[in-house]
DNA sequence: TAGATTGTTAATCGATTAACAATC
DNA sequence: TAGATTGTTAATCGATTAACAATC
């Protein structure tokens, strides 16, 4: 769904942008509000691949698939490449979200309140315990799990985030689907099944940490 | 750093194993692990495939580069697959981790302590604020940042987790690689810069929260 | 045996990288 | 102008998928 440009500079919709561009772009951001915050006017696709790992290539051709943001022989201005990004992202837009488990992660999650996003607000958080029900995080009060179809209603809420234990989580899904949310953010380490037009993305740590594993070196070395 | 094995059944080491396929390995773990406790025998690439939206002959692939673990004809036997898959993520020895930064999300990894993960310990926590320092969390004690490389030494701790703001993030991963850790899962939103030897996972949620916005249908469509 | 399903090779598809004309 | 750096095309590389012989 993304809106490219067509030689001519006419607009052209829906030009699939793999999943692997949309995952560096948040990476881009980060980064560009580092440097813009050390009052960094402009930088080149080389510094940034080589501060971020990257392929300076891979960048070019990244931002280039949402328009033409640097100017050659000079780089990318950075506060306007960050507003770019931030367009692509729809971050210019305020995000409701809806969290769900009040438990340590939870409480985490809300402290952060996207403190760095701006654009994106926990508007209500819920929780099946009743002795939780009723108790504040920050300025918010747990609500029960009834009340969940209702609020997504009233505040707009696009975004479910699920902090709920694992055994849990999908009947939790279930119900946001059913709130109608668009977008899934899921914590517990479980596989969830939901409606094709709903986005899931996962954020179970335990995969990394799994994952990291892997990649130690072997001490003891062992066959399999 | 894999084996593999020739036709003839020799083990080869080193053949290359992408990483796609490393990070597929933990979600086949955890769904084996479910159906393990649905006390089911036997899983087919068809049914994997099915359930955690793969493709069968993807599932066959990735689990071919360690080995046959398969019966033609039947299927993958949960528990030897379980076993295995194990194995390559090297969880049968217990790994020890230390977790840098006692706020809100430091505790609750603790909580966690990765109650699914007989396999991995967090074995020291670590805080730079003097009011945290002495306090417990479960059965550990925060420790100063003083103490980190002699109680890594100590418990042969390989892993570190940051859980700290990400203005001393880069800090404490300089501190961490110091004290000889081979591996750092990375919860704050900044990038950091390790030597190559040591491996980074990045675990920062905001990240997956921002790709996610871009997913979401538009309403009010706005030109870029 | 017939049906199911693996492991693996070959074909396809897509993503990354190199190279370079355009231009600041 | 000379040097730098983009946007983009072409080349390369790698990952996914299809297909199928082997075999339970």
């Amino acid at each position: 769904m993304a809106r490219c440009r067509t030689k001519g500079g006419k607009r052209m919709k829906q030009m699939k942008i793999s999943e692997a561009v949309v995952r560096r772009l948040p990476i881009y951001l980060q980064f560009l509000n580092e440097l813009n915050k050390r009052e960094v006017q402009t930088v080149s696709s080389q510094d940034l691949g080589q501060r971020l790992d990257l392929n300076p290539a891979q960048i070019r051709k990244d931002l280039a698939y949402f328009g033409e943001f640097g100017r050659k022989g000079i780089g990318y201005d950075v506060v306007y490449l960050i507003e770019k990004i931030r367009q692509i992202l729809k971050l210019n837009q305020t995000l409701h979200v809806a969290l769900v488990g009040a438990g340590n992660l939870g409480h985490a999650l809300c402290n952060y309140n996207m403190y760095m996003n701006d654009n994106m607000k926990i508007m209500a958080v819920f929780d099946a315990l009743p002795s939780k029900i009723g108790t504040h995080i920050n300025s918010l009060t747990v609500r029960p799990m009834q009340d969940l179809k209702q609020l997504v209603d009233e505040h707009n809420i696009r975004i479910g985030i699920i902090t709920v234990p694992a055994v849990e989580a999908q009947n939790v899904a279930n119900q946001l689907v059913e709130a109608g949310v668009e977008g899934i953010l899921n914590f517990a380490p479980v596989i969830l099944k939901v409606p094709e037009e709903v986005r899931i993305h996962h954020a179970d740590f335990t995969r990394e940490l799994l994952s990291l594993a892997y990649y130690l070196d072997y001490e003891g070395e062992e066959s399999l």
